[in-house]
DNA sequence: AATTCTATTCGACTAGAGTAGAATACCATT
DNA sequence: AATGGTATTCTACTCTAGTCGAATAGAATT
């Protein structure tokens, strides 16, 4: 846990994340067509997450596995901005994002649904 | 407005939102206490700052004067988190937010009331 | 106006993220 | 087993945020 993750990692884990276990090779493809990425820049990425142990290989075929998450990647990098810019208190972040009127009718009834929940 | 601040800016500029405009002698004061600066590198971010239009300067005493108010930066950093880890639906982020289980129940009344307010 | 002390600027180094070309290892086919 | 092609690794370059020592400018004091 607690493994922070580059930009250009990300970019990796998000296509594990969506499309479950991918081939390196076929990352390569994906990631050249998404971002433009030569292959081995793709290659040293998967390096760099599996070295980090955000990502497991598996033979044959260099299948790639996500080993971190999208949800602990997703509150290590809430944590980290609530830290730098809320004061360390996540109930702030939530105050700032709900008093932009930038939500749909449908998105309040649902974030109401969940404030509901917490008791 | 929607300007990137650093880690490093980003400290010279939280003491400017906490403690109003401060001189650069005494921010290079506080920020060897606070983070353990050289006085150099206090004046050089400084000047990041001013060349990025973070921070105005003004004599005679090298007044800094944030010019990049704390909410901006706040909604910068929250956009760049949402579009990099959310799905670019600051409703997502919300909702992983509020299904956390370490709100206080003030913190959560608060919270109730906001989305009350939203309609 | 010379001296000293402090405030400010200049120039430069470092570490690490991002990127990819060249080299090699691997595999299929003849 | 030699050949050709593709998959994978190695090595290395670039760029920039972060940091600061040394040089300079400025103010105060003698």
């Amino acid at each position: 846990m607690a493994i922070k993750l580059f930009d250009s990692e990300l970019k990796v884990m998000d296509i594990l994340w969506k499309a479950g276990d991918v081939s390196a090779k076929r990352l390569a493809e994906m990631l050249l067509e998404q971002v433009g990425w030569s292959k081995t820049t793709t290659y040293t990425v998967i390096k760099k997450c599996l070295d980090k142990g955000a990502i497991a290989r598996s033979e044959p075929g260099f299948i790639c596995k996500a080993l971190i998450s999208r949800e602990a990647a997703q509150t290590y990098e809430t944590d980290e901005l609530v830290g730098k810019l809320f004061d360390g208190s996540p109930d702030l972040l939530v105050a700032s994002l709900l008093s932009r009127k930038t939500l749909t009718p449908p998105e309040i009834a649902k974030l109401r649904a969940l404030v509901d929940h917490l008791k």
